[in-house]
DNA sequence: CGTTATTTTGATATACTTCAATAGGGGTGG
DNA sequence: CCACCCCTATTGAAGTATATCAAAATAACG
């Protein structure tokens, strides 16, 4: 459920295998008829479940580990718009062709349905077809939140909220993980690695974090983070 | 279907009309049942249509002028999400309130839906249901563009991926109307007032558009335009 | 037409970037 | 198991794009 299995060795390898009926449906959902329809994909680090252009033929969850989503400037300038977390959905917005590339942060499990078995099933079972549209709703409302952050937070506000974030996506938990690199947060929220690496020093400086290590968080006050990250 | 109709004088006041069966539907679309259950709501400059938080009741579409959505922090610092066109579709998003403010940005006509006969609508009628989440994936779309833009794009180049983005989205006519403001503009792209201003004065200089007044840009050299805008 | 709001342009300030050097940390090979 | 090495993160110093402050020039409007 959070992004605790993150680190672990590099040594599986790609494999792909038929699930019948799953177990361990994390959230008490309407979905459950995907699982049959659902095969898992192992991804090493840094390895591409897809990339920008490609045509749209899968769509993805998210069991274990992460996945950012990539999209890149012609000169090699990095956008990460989100970063995929166990539970979430990869590619639903896709219309024909995925919009952004795919990468496993970290060792990963994904499983992977057919796009034309799911909008078969979306538009025979309504249920399955609403709650896609609920899911791409909230991804809508997430990015507006996000391009606010982009457009007109500051350096130490946009890590606040993104700490913030992590930890509601994760479960409210103290601790929060960090799979990802300070390229990578950067790269998320239109910062330099060096900038992140500051803000971080900064906030655990004033006693708002700890750094257990680089990658892992403890949110020693929560009220202060919500200050920084100025809920609107 | 351009913003053409952005400016006129401001003597109407709100006003709402049951439309019976609507002409003009300007896209071959399915919405056509749509047409049937929405009232007709015309606003003046800077008047709002709905306000970030109100619970979400209605869906609406722009017929003529221009819409802003906005979102702000405690300090008054302003984002604005997206600038919405006749034929774009306002709200679709909202899961149960409004994540956004809705203003009009000139005299504006729109059509209003009540969201309960669309949703109802959409679940007995596929193909609506479909359309909905065909707009709703474009949004997110649109969304991502934008964040790599706020993320990682100059000034310039924010100013030109606009423009054109513009251009494309008015039919891609060689004049382009700017119904909002410079501090509009700048809201939206995370710029200020000044900078668009001098970014806009550059492009000008360099003969990649011409300014008719502040308000109407002509692109003199699209290739230009499309190379400052980076597109990826 | 005078009056006010918006835009343009200029001068200065600053938050963040860029460049550079140091310090951890984790894995590998000796 | 330790030492070395590479990769990532941290910290520092200098540079730059954009913000801020300020004033002039247009355009909107009554």
């Amino acid at each position: 459920m959070s992004a605790s299995l993150a680190f672990q060795t590099e040594t599986s390898h790609r494999r792909t295998v038929q699930v019948g009926a799953t177990r361990k449906t994390d959230r008490p959902d309407e979905l459950a008829a995907l699982d049959r329809i659902g095969s898992v994909v192992s991804l090493r680090r840094e390895e591409s479940l897809f990339y920008e252009g490609d045509p749209a033929e899968y769509y993805f969850k998210v069991v274990t580990g992460a996945v950012r989503s990539c999209k890149l400037l012609a000169d090699g300038r990095r956008h990460i718009g989100d970063f995929f977390l166990p539970g979430d959905f990869i590619g639903l917005d896709a219309e024909t062709d995925y919009i952004f590339s795919a990468e496993a942060v970290t060792e990963t499990t994904v499983v992977r349905y057919s796009r034309r078995s799911v909008d078969a099933l979306a538009w025979q079972e309504p249920k399955i077809g609403r709650r896609l549209l609920s899911i791409v709703c909230h991804g809508l409302s997430a990015a507006q939140e996000r391009m606010l952050l982009l457009s007109r937070k500051t350096a130490d506000e946009r890590i606040a909220s993104f700490l913030l974030g992590l930890a509601i996506r994760t479960g409210h938990a103290e601790r929060v993980a960090l799979p990802m690199t300070r390229t990578d947060i950067g790269d998320h929220l239109g910062l330099t690695m060096e900038t992140v690496s500051r803000a971080l020093s900064q906030l655990k400086h004033d006693g708002v974090i700890a750094l257990v290590n680089s990658h892992e968080v403890v949110i020693r006050d929560r009220d202060a983070l919500e200050d920084k990250a100025e809920a609107a």
